[in-house]
DNA sequence: ATCCATTGATACGCTATCGAAATGATATTT
DNA sequence: AAATATCATTTCGATAGCGTATCAATGGAT
């Protein structure tokens, strides 16, 4: 089932449960590594950095320190491909999860509030 | 009417979005500057420097900082308070308003895809 | 075995942003 | 009028992030 959204509503969800989460104190996360977050939580393994930067049209190196902000929040881990040892698969971790989970609870609260 | 969003769905939907927008080069705004923009295009005005403070529970010096990088951009305006010639009151702008537009339609479509 | 390609990370010089403290301008209180 | 309070900005020393170019390690091709 399809979300039908307004541009006013898109607008105010994304508002509120983004300052919420501000308010909240939570780690201050650019565009790009909340979209490397989401995409490493939400789409099917393996993700790589090349598979990444090539998904999101940014340079690897962009990548490489997104991960190291993101590893250092604790959100995500860096293990090697045994198949490539060139390649560095994205691991989950359960401190990324319990963040995700609670923002997803922001955005569906805004929703809930939204007329 | 309220939007129902489970987790999975909201995450999915905030994912897409913000994937798309990153994919089309647009801004790297992060998750305070985002918010500082949404609220004063979206909330009610008057709005200034110490109340966006506040609401959001930042310092002042990073309500000024991101309203330089939303400046730049030509996203917002700072205009002197006739009324209080100590405050700045943050203003709107086309360019602005032609961001979030587009934005609003990565998150509709996003929602339209999703499950 | 030798080349070439690919992967992720690093070096470089630079700009952006941080929190805490101080500053200048304006309002308010006494 | 003098003292105090408030508002936004600036300063300070620091970290984080940028793109381009380059690197070491590994893989694949000849």
């Amino acid at each position: 089932m399809a979300v039908q959204l307004r541009q006013d509503e898109a607008l105010e969800i994304w508002r509120d449960a983004l300052s919420e989460s501000v308010r909240r104190d939570g780690p201050d996360l650019s565009a790009r590594q909340m979209a490397i977050l989401l995409t490493v939580y939400t789409s099917a393994p393996p993700h790589t950095v090349r598979g990444l930067a090539g998904g999101l049209r940014i340079s690897k190196p962009a990548v490489t320190r997104a991960l190291d902000r993101l590893g250092n929040l604790g959100f995500m881990r860096r293990t090697p491909d045994e198949a490539d040892k060139r390649s560095v698969l994205l691991q989950r971790t359960v401190k990324g999860a319990v963040f995700l989970s609670e923002f997803a609870d922001l955005v569906a609260e805004a929703g809930r509030k939204t007329a």
